[in-house]
DNA sequence: CTTCCATGTTAACACAATGTTTACACAAAG
DNA sequence: CTTTGTGTAAACATTGTGTTAACATGGAAG
């Protein structure tokens, strides 16, 4: 587990079980915070941003899952990972907890342990896109950190939008990305743009590479392999 | 739920258990197939290729774990979602079920309603991304996310019509599809087009693939088969 | 054997999808 | 205020795909 230790924020009532899970994640190497009511978690979440939060279901002020639905209102944390405590016994706010959003949910009484390896795993699924990890394929080294592209110990520099688009296909080698998903992973949503728009970025990555490393899938989209 | 119902393979040896999960899930609208050992899982999973497995951890001639790593080796399988049952005290199980590359797990006693919305919030989770699942009829793979077929480990690069009449031939092998079907499903339903153009797209896929898998049915239609 | 019908085969064409180049607005840097 | 570079648009060139049309083949029925 490499660069900058997740944050993950835990809000529970019972002190017991926020000492034991804080204990056991910062083993292994998370930044633990706590909060003890609703309405704490609300409040840290929105300081800190936390990239995972711990909620129980049965806290004071506010309930575990009003806090969920609070959050995922807005922007800001609709990709935040949050993962839900609660008491076995209490089936139907399982089913309400997936459906507020919730990325996982784990059963009283907790056990350490699979709190962690649940914890590793959300991190690991989601590791391959949100974080900023360095790619590599082949020769081809992509440093979204130094904001760099090497090819051969030789330094490329590419321009912000084209450093995006190539970051974006070489995530997955070999997957095909329509020319929707390149839009609104590179550009966003709501932003419009003429066709020709992401053509000619590839063709400025393709200059700037001198390494025919994008493929064109016609009708369908772009890939990344060498 | 629109589209073609899910397929999900269910592996259990209790029968119980069998019955009440396939049923709830079927009132869901999926389509399940069961299996009461490792060896029938496999088979089961490679000749449906399901969309969703659910693999027992204790079962007969192979555990779920077992089964979970045979799949993830191949590539037609990589993309599958698994869950696992497990009862709630073997721990160590857990962890090794996550780490194998299960999707999420279920922890015995199993409740109907929970197995069901964690079914549900797995396919929602995927539903906005993947397009396809990849289809593996003997030595032809059909990936639809990197948009290649291969045979014995040899790339064949088919245009987009000719990769979707395919792509649906191979979905069912053995079945036949008639004409009408596949210019409902590859053209639409609205798209008007000439008596010759299905002959000529389908010469172009024999032709390409070099392999002859797709037989013609006279006056019904074509299907594929090795 | 002939006729008929369904499909195979081939080449040519139209057009949509992408490549390419240039120009320009705009922001950041100096 | 200039300078520099980035992102987008517009205009044009190019390519590959999908489709058609014309003809060939082959099998079944009379």
């Amino acid at each position: 587990m490499e660069g900058k230790p997740k944050q993950i924020l835990i809000a529970d009532d019972e002190v017991d079980i926020l000492e034991i899970v804080g204990y056991n994640l910062s083993k292994e190497g998370y930044e633990i915070y706590t909060a003890k009511d609703g309405n704490e978690a609300l409040d840290k979440a929105r300081q800190l941003n936390p990239d995972l939060i711990i909620l129980d279901i049965m806290m004071p002020k506010k309930t575990g899952v009003e806090v969920c639905q609070i959050l995922r209102s807005q922007p800001a944390f609709q990709d935040t990972l949050i993962i839900f405590l609660t008491a076995l016994s209490d089936e139907s706010s399982h089913i309400k907890g997936l459906e507020t959003g919730a990325d996982d949910y784990v059963s009283k009484p907790i056990s350490p342990k699979v709190l962690t390896s649940r914890v590793n795993a959300l991190f690991r699924r989601v590791s391959n896109k949100e974080t900023g990890k360095t790619i590599s394929v082949g020769n081809v080294l992509i440093d979204p950190v130094k904001f760099l592209v090497t090819i051969n110990n030789e330094e490329i520099i590419l321009a912000k939008k084209e450093f995006e688009l190539l970051y974006l296909l070489a995530s997955r080698p070999g997957r095909v990305f329509l020319r929707n998903e390149i839009l609104s992973q590179v550009w966003g949503n709501d932003v419009i743009v003429g066709d020709r728009t992401i053509d000619v970025h590839i063709r400025k990555v393709r200059q700037k590479l001198g390494v025919d490393c994008i493929t064109t899938v016609k009708g369908v989209g772009y890939k990344f392999e060498l």
